[in-house]
DNA sequence: TACGATCGCTACCGATCGGTAGCGTTGACC
DNA sequence: GGTCAACGCTACCGATCGGTAGCGATCGTA
């Protein structure tokens, strides 16, 4: 459909952009759920009329939010992924570094899958599928990582990098700058060492 | 104040009492914020004007329930300290096993003091203080046991536990019933290990 | 029995919510 | 230059929000 010309949609999708945009701003400071579709209108210079045209639902434009970040960060952690390609254990190091940074800056004001996990109650709601997406799109490729890595059980070991990861998105959003979150690269190499077939078992 | 008789206290007391217990399962299986005060007084059978006159604002209802889940809290742990006194090791893998079973109950619809605080935003807010006492006070509890366990670090340690404990907490939301925080109790026992002193620090 | 506090009930308040409708204007394409 | 979709603007909708006011019924106490 559409097809006589691209430039209008060239147009409409600058529009839709801005609008997600300024949706991610408000999302992240007040949460999802604490900002009306009149302030995205607003803050955004977009009419309330042209929002709902290119998203029938505000459910949608929280999934287009959602799904913005995790593009952002697959291309993060890919990138990190191929500055260490066949050391494992460094990429794995790299990897909980920019997640401790990202956490630290002050931008950051929750993990926005893990936040609007716990906004939206209903378990089979869309928002709470896409936020689900991103954490099993994580936990995939923490343990493909695991299996690189000279453990005895790779898939325990992702596990438990799955939940120091995930506290310390979560413990930041409680204690503030200097919480326990700080530990997390240093939790994650603790996890990895007790992991460790090799060592531990027999101080032989 | 109020000297004269204590019988009108206690029957407000079991007004009150009642009006907390209804809005722990509602905010609890709803979410605090998705949940309105008519709903609480009708579930309740108590009337709204009732309600008003034991909690000024709807927050302060939020606030009496966080506190009796973080005295819930307190207690229980308490309970399992006393269990495994004079031996650290074990009481942390009680703790971490109850509070294992706690996720996994039916009943549990995520950690409230983290759902509270990511539906907060504004980190000034008596709840978000609310939920941050909780969590201070299970960063203490962890902490004093990993200074009676025979690790080079104890501080770290606690940090450490922290972060699984959230973790756990919060990736038990986003994955349902098989997720990640099953390995809650080895992923603590693994901290443990790999903070231990005497091996892996130096292969000599 | 008579008082006084506590309660349930109902109706109401202004504000805000997500979402819709209509109309005038802009701007890209033929 | 004319056409038509995409836009901004404004006003509106019903529902729900947290919170208030008033009145009659209840109940413990003196």
């Amino acid at each position: 459909m559409a097809t006589p010309g691209t430039r209008k949609q060239v147009r409409g999708q600058a529009v839709r952009r801005e609008l997600v945009a300024a949706a991610d701003r408000l999302f992240t400071s007040k949460g999802a759920s604490n900002v009306g579709v009149d302030e995205i209108a607003a803050t955004s210079g977009i009419a309330k009329s042209t929002l709902y045209r290119w998203f029938p639902t505000k459910d949608d434009l929280v999934v287009e939010f959602l799904a913005r970040r995790d593009g952002a960060f697959r291309r993060r952690w890919d990138a990190v992924a191929r500055e260490h390609a066949g050391r494992p254990l460094d990429e794995l190091t790299a990897q909980l570094e920019w997640i401790c940074r990202y956490i630290a800056s002050s931008r950051f004001r929750g993990c926005p899958f893990l936040n609007t996990t716990a906004e939206f109650a209903d378990p089979t709601h869309r928002v709470r599928a896409a936020a689900r997406a991103n954490k099993a799109e994580l936990h995939r490729r923490l343990s493909s990582l695991a299996e690189r890595l000279d453990v005895a059980d790779p898939a325990a070991l992702a596990d438990q990098l799955v939940l120091v990861i995930d506290g310390a998105f979560a413990t930041s959003q409680v204690f503030g700058d200097d919480g326990p979150q700080r530990r997390l690269v240093d939790a994650g190499q603790a996890l990895v060492a007790a992991a460790r077939p090799t060592a531990r078992k027999d101080p032989s």
